[in-house]
DNA sequence: CATTAGATCGTCT
DNA sequence: GACGATCTAATGA
């Protein structure tokens, strides 16, 4: 297989890292992991999805290790993460950037938008979009066609800060859990979760 | 570069 | 009924 299940039977926060320059392909696209957010489950995470327990969106991040958990938010979007913890302990790692280094002309198809190469796939939503991953791969065995995931051989250098658009007590500084690599041009403006308006 | 508004709908309370 | 693990376009410095 394309990684070391047993890698990733541990929790979020120690897994995070370790996808920092491994490359995830989907849809004859290939890209290079520079940014990721952990979500822990249990009920210590106030930021997580698995916050309150299981429910039908958060299920996937319940499961076994090594799957996809792709949910939809904001009305329009999809994001992914790749799963932790043995099966039935929820935490999973959010992709959140990184650089297409591998079927560019697909990604630029997918992001009409995008007003750089750089910008193809830097944020949760576009990334999805370059990699035309959709809610229907919500569960998908990241080992298996038509996903591929590749560790990187050498442990990235990586720095850490509080999450994006984490609001509550989960985006405080006392979850520092997203890592990105220094110098990568693909990791994601940082913005504050957008406060909700006066009355 | 920084800030802002608007889009848009599934999920959970 | 309120709120998002967000993005784009538009505007101002």
């Amino acid at each position: 297989m394309s990684f070391d299940r047993a890698l990733l039977e541990r929790p979020a926060t120690q897994v995070a890292p370790l996808l920092l320059g491994a490359v995830l392909s989907h849809g004859g696209v290939s890209l290079r992991i520079t940014e990721v957010e952990a979500y822990l489950g249990g009920g210590v995470d106030p930021g997580s999805h698995a916050f309150r327990g299981q429910t039908r969106r958060n299920a996937s991040m319940f499961g076994p290790p090594g799957r996809l958990y792709a949910y939809f938010t904001y009305g329009m979007h999809v994001c992914a993460n790749v799963v932790c913890s043995p099966d039935g302990e929820a935490s999973a790692v959010l992709i959140r950037g990184g650089e297409v280094i591998d079927g560019l002309a697909d990604a630029r198809l997918r992001r009409t938008s995008a007003a750089s190469d750089r910008d193809l796939a830097r944020g949760p939503a576009r990334l999805t979009l370059a990699l035309g991953i959709g809610l229907g791969d919500d569960g998908s065995d990241l080992a298996l066609p038509p996903f591929d995931l590749t560790l990187a051989a050498e442990p990235a250098e990586f720095l850490t800060g509080p999450r994006t658009g984490v609001s509550g007590e989960g985006g405080g500084a006392e979850f520092p859990w997203r890592f990105w690599m220094p110098r990568e041009t693909s990791v994601s403006p940082y913005r504050r979760a957008a406060p909700r308006p006066p009355k």
